[in-house]
This record gives C-alpha cells, sequence and structure tokens, in this order.
RNA sequence: GCGCCUGUAGCUCAGUUGGAUAGAGCAACGGUUUUCUAAACCGUGGGUCAGGAGUUCGAAUCUCUUCAGGCGCGCCA
C-alpha cells in the first residue's frame, strides 16, 4: 500500500503539475509519505501539497484538489481529506488496512525493502578493548551498540561483518606482560609494586596459572629492581627493558601466555553478552616495520612517497593536506612506528578487503583522532566516506546513588561479566542501547535489579508475555490462533495496528543513523499502547465476532515486539 | 586558546532529520482487581524547549550570537 500511494505522488507529480524539472526534483526529494500518528489523520499522511505550494507559492489546497481526485478513485482508498496547513491525511478502506497488515506480518520489510537503497557490504568494528584485563561496564556499551546495529542492518538487507581489533602489539602488553611477571615471581612487597603496572586480582589469577620453570634467584630480583628511575611511567618501562633482556625466555613465555589469557576469557565474556564476532585482527599480523615485506611497512611506503616528508628525524604525514588541524608522526625519531601507522595499515587492509562501507565504534575519547584517520584514509587514495565513526561514550555506572569507579590500571573496577551475572546480559543491552550513543549514560544498577515500574526492561517484557498467556488461554478454550483477519468493523485494536505497522519505519530510521535507542522507545510505546488496549478490553470474553479481529491484532503485536526485541539481542519472554 | 558534544517538566530522558495541540517514565496526590499475569491501568498538577537575533507558510529541530556544563587537543595507545 505504502509503494503504491507513493508511486500515485510520484505520477502526481509528474503528471499533473506544471513545475520545471528542477522544482520537480526538490519535490520528489523533499515530500515524505508517513504513516499518521492517530487515526483521526488518516492511515496514512503526505506534506507534498505543502512544499509544492511553497514552490509555486500558491496556496496549497489548490494543488490538494487533483491530487485528491487521483488519489479518490483507487478501490483502496476510502476517503482523502486536507488538514491542518495543508496536510493531506488518506484513509483506506478496512480491507485495505487489514491487507498490509497481513502482508507486513509475513513480510517485516514490506514498505522498505523495495525502495531504491542499495544492499551494502559493511564492517562494522567494535570493542576492540586493549587485551590487558577483562571487559568492564564501558565496553559493555561499545558491545551492545555495534552488536545492535549490525542486526539492524543485516534486517535491512545489508552483509554484516563484526570485526573486533585487537591491539596485541603494543606497549600496553608490555606492561600486562610486566605485571605479570612481577607477580610470578613476587618482585616486589604489596606496599611497593608499582603504580604504572596492573595491579587488578586477574594478574595474579594469570600468574598462578603460567606455568615457567626458570626461577628467580635474589640476585635476580635484587637486580631487577635497584636504581629504578622515580617516575612511575619510566619505572614500567625500565623494568619491561630490564626484563626482556635478562629473562627472554620466561619473558616471551609470560607474554603469550597472558595475552593468550586475557583474550580468551574477553572472548568469553562477549559470548556471554552474545556478542559473536566474524573475525579477530591481530595488530601483530601486520606485520613489523623493520620486514619491507610486511603490510605495515608498505602501507607506510606508499603514503610516504607522496604525502610526508622528514623534519628532526622523524617521519610526519602531511595530513594537513587533507582536512586535519596539524601535521601528524608516523615514524617516530627512533624508528619505531607510531599508533597512527599501524591504524593506517589496518584501515588499508580493511578497505582492501571490499567493503563499501566501514563502520568503527569508538570510545568518544578518540573523537579528536576522527579527522586524523580521515586523513589518512585519503592520503592513501580512498575515500573518506567509506569509513563512519560512531562514538559511544562511557557508561557511568550507579548504585545506591553514587558512582562505581573504573579504572583498568587499578585493577578497581565493575566487570561486564559481573554486571551480566548480576542483571543478566538481556536487560545490560536494553539499559545500554536506552540512549543516543553519544550521550553520557548513567546506568542504575539497582533499578535495572528491581522488580520496580520504573524498570523499562521488564515493561516491555510483560506485553509480550500477556499476549503469549492469553494465546495460551485462548487455545485452551477450544479456538484456533486466527491467520487472517475478517470483516467485522469492531475498530478497538486499530490504533494499536497502526502502530505495529510503524516497526518497519522505525527500523528502517534506526539502521540509517545508526540509532538503536529508537527501537528502545518504540518498544516502549507499543508494550504502552497494548497495557492499555489490554486494561480496556476483556479480551478472552469479548464477542465472539470481534475475538477474531482482536487475537489476530495481538498475534501481530506479539510478532513485532518480538522481533523488535530480536533486534536488540534480546530475547523475548513468553512467561514472567 | 582551538575543536567536538550537550542544555526540553522537580529528576532521568524521547521527539520519525523543518510539520498539525511539545511527549513518556520516575517523584507527588487521588482512584481501578469476585473476570484473560496489578512488573498493569486511569485521573490531577507540573513547560518562555538555556537567553537573544535571523531564515519561512511553519523552528525544540537550520544559521549567527551570548551564557552554562562535559570531553578532546603527545614522537601515549
Amino acid at each position: 500500500m505504502y509503494n503504491q500511494i507513493l508511486s500515485s505522488l510520484n505520477d502526481f507529480i509528474d503528471n499533473d503539475l506544471f513545475f520545471d524539472p528542477d522544482q520537480k526534483k526538490t519535490l520528489l526529494h523533499k515530500h515524505k509519505l508517513a504513516l499518521s500518528d492517530s487515526l483521526q489523520k488518516g492511515h496514512w499522511t503526505t506534506n507534498l501539497c505543502l512544499i509544492a505550494s511553497n514552490l509555486a507559492k500558491k496556496n496549497p489546497r489548490d494543488i490538494a484538489s487533483a491530487l485528491i481526485t487521483r488519489l479518490e478513485n483507487q478501490s483502496e482508498i476510502a476517503k482523502v481529506e486536507l488538514a491542518g496547513p495543508g496536510f493531506v491525511n488518506i484513509f483506506l478502506t478496512r480491507e485495505a488496512f487489514f491487507n498490509q497488515l497481513d502482508d507486513a506480518d509475513k513480510n517485516p520489510n514490506s514498505f522498505v525493502e523495495s525502495s531504491h537503497t542499495s544492499k551494502e557490504k559493511i564492517q562494522i568494528e567494535f570493542v576492540s578493548a586493549n587485551p590487558t584485563g577483562p571487559l568492564h561496564v564501558g565496553h559493555g556499551r561499545g558491545a551492545a551498540y555495534g552488536d545492535a546495529i549490525g542486526r539492524i542492518l543485516q534486517r535491512l538487507g545489508h552483509e554484516v561483518s563484526r570485526e573486533y581489533y585487537v591491539n596485541d602489539a603494543g606497549r600496553q602488553i608490555d606492561i600486562l606482560a610486566c605485571s605479570i611477571f612481577l607477580r610470578k615471581f613476587e618482585c616486589f612487597d604489596e606496599k611497593a609494586f608499582p603504580k604504572s603496572a596492573y595491579k587488578g586480582s586477574y594478574i595474579l589469577e594469570i600468574a598462578r596459572g603460567a606455568e615457567i620453570d626458570q626461577a628467580l634467584t635474589e640476585s635476580d630480583k635484587e637486580k631487577l629492581i635497584t636504581n629504578l628511575p622515580k617516575d612511575d611511567e619510566e619505572k614500567i618501562d625500565e623494568l619491561i627493558e630490564r626484563i626482556k633482556i635478562n629473562h627472554s625466555n620466561s619473558w616471551s613465555l609470560i607474554r603469550d601466555f597472558g595475552l593468550n589469557y586475557v583474550i580468551k576469557s574477553i572472548k568469553e565474556d562477549l559470548t556471554q553478552f552474545k556478542v559473536i564476532f566474524d573475525n579477530w585482527f591481530f595488530e601483530s599480523s601486520l606485520g613489523e616495520l623493520e620486514d619491507k615485506k610486511s603490510e605495515i611497512f608498505q602501507a607506510l611506503d606508499q603514503v610516504k612517497k607522496e604525502h610526508a616528508y622528514e623534519k628532526n628525524g622523524a617521519v610526519w604525514l602531511e595530513s594537513t593536506k587533507f582536512g586535519d588541524d596539524k601535521d601528524r608522526v608516523i615514524i617516530r625519531e627512533d624508528g619505531r612506528g607510531t599508533y597512527l601507522s599501524a591504524d593506517l595499515a589496518y584501515h588499508r587492509n580493511k578497505l582492501d578487503r571490499g567493503f563499501d562501507t566501514i563502520i568503527n565504534v569508538w570510545g568518544s575519547d578518540h573523537h579528536g583522532y576522527i579527522k586524523r584517520i580521515e586523513a589518512t584514509i585519503e592520503a592513501m587514495g580512498y575515500s573518506k566516506k567509506q569509513m563512519q565513526v560512531q562514538l559511544v561514550q562511557f557508561a557511568n555506572l550507579f548504585e545506591n546513588g553514587s558512582k562505581v569507579k573504573m579504572s583498568t590500571r587499578s585493577g578497581n573496577f565493575y566487570t561486564l561479566k559481573q554486571l551480566i551475572d548480576d542483571i543478566g546480559p538481556d536487560a545490560s543491552r536494553f539499559y545500554y542501547l536506552s540512549k543516543q550513543a553519544d550521550q553520557h549514560l548513567d546506568f542504575d544498577i539497582g533499578v535495572a535489579r528491581s522488580n520496580s515500574k520504573d524498570n523499562l526492561y521488564y515493561y516491555v517484557q510483560y506485553a509480550h508475555a500477556r499476549i503469549c498467556s492469553v494465546e495460551k488461554k485462548y487455545l485452551e478454550l477450544g479456538m484456533a490462533l486466527p491467520s487472517k483477519f475478517d470483516d467485522s468493523d469492531f475498530d478497538g485494536c486499530d490504533e494499536l495496528l497502526q502502530m505495529a505497522l510503524n516497526a518497519q519505519f522505525v527500523i528502517k530510521s534506526s539502521g540509517e543513523n545508526l540509532q538503536p535507542h529508537l527501537i528502545v522507545y518504540y518498544l516502549r510505546d507499543i508494550s504502552q499502547s497494548f497495557h492499555q488496549f489490554y486494561n480496556n478490553v476483556n479480551i478472552l470474553n469479548a464477542k465472539k465476532l470481534e475475538q477474531n479481529n482482536i487475537m489476530r491484532a495481538l498475534i501481530i503485536v506479539k510478532s513485532v515486539i518480538a522481533s523488535s526485541l530480536e533486534l536488540l539481542g534480546i530475547e523475548p519472554l513468553d512467561s514472567m
């Protein structure tokens, strides 16, 4: 029906309006056909005449009359009204209204899929937390978000690939290995343990699990910890250096063991959170800068030829040529690459894999980094439009009104796993997604855990469970669940059904804008409408004539709720 | 100093990309169950959409500006 009306509107623009081609183009682009938010305004509504009247400097009423006649000629349309400042409201016949619902139930993309949006190959890179410790509640938000937009884009017909970028090559990993080493061989007293090392209890666990034949003598330890620099950061770097040189065997054993251990635990947490990645990309696979065959060398070499220069012994990328604020170092004075150089090679690798769009989900503290990476993409000869960066603000966790602190180094943090164990993966995901991603989220675990009315997650689940229960009772009465509407003129479900139709548009918009929270609020609204209906109408004791359509309506609402929850990675509950 | 984000009811937030009378939840007060799950529903009160100017048929939404708050500005990752 949507497509049918839409093409009538377009025919009208083409044939009945005496506009020049430019005006027609903007009109085609700007007019909208939307579901009405209330049936008093009809089933469908369009602003076409408003826009047209603006372009032609004419009264909307003069333009509308021809359109109204054209629309009213269609057998599915019962009535067309001009309302408000110039909206055209379209009222369908009951039969047409029900038909589009049955169609939408069969094909949840019936309105949106034939539109000219092309199917793309999309890659989403998200979480990508440094493998230096367990995921904490801040990472959970990125995980829930990235996974949800993946599901939504898939629903819209795109081919989606999820990727985790593992920074397994940098200094952070050395600090991890060093921390484990120091614990393993008990090099420091508890009080003297370096501040800049990781202190979480998981470090002790890993240290206990690591099987190393070698032992450190007291003099080894003494050598390791005497005459260290005072500065915390310098101290840890010095320790790393000394261990690497003097205990290279243990070092690499511990480093590999620790890294694998942490990555494994991250994977387990994500699996429990129902986030599955198609690909784990390791920074180390890009190779070493010294190796001329490595990807990282070749990527840098390519860029260096045209868009880089040497200054103060370092190699600088001319990123200002591509919109960055200043030029950036890609190879340090001492010959090592910067973080940007690895990212440059990584993005080249991604774009060469043939994705139409790559989406990077980053913590919002990286926002200063966007221009920089865009510049490197342009410098390598790609278009920055192929990459979309979506920032996710950190989630603040509250418990009983007070903020729970998070810091990986101090080891004092609330892990994602704890959260999942506490309130479950589904409620966690629901709350993570309940606010626009790039804005602060205050997550009160007390509310999420509670059975109270302000727990929105249960409000939505309750609507689903109630419908399941009614269906069950209906079957127990010996009735069969209807698969079609009949022509009874009971209209008590119509507003609810109108809202159910809107799911397609909400999902489309949430996919196009990468905003899963729109679905959360849609779920709240349709659940509310259902609860109202439920309290108004006694379904099982309703008139036999009305019951078929009521049950049909509930089946449709239930399936809309279930499939919307699915897009958020949440399993609908059949009973509570 | 430069850049990005935010400011909507007492609190937490939506607002379909410029549309019709600005909406929910919580909190406050009052009500609804011999009948399908009361984790529900109904009612009442609560607003200069931070302030100002502009763009137009029409602005919470776009532009400019003032104020307030948050974040980012390494040869760290």
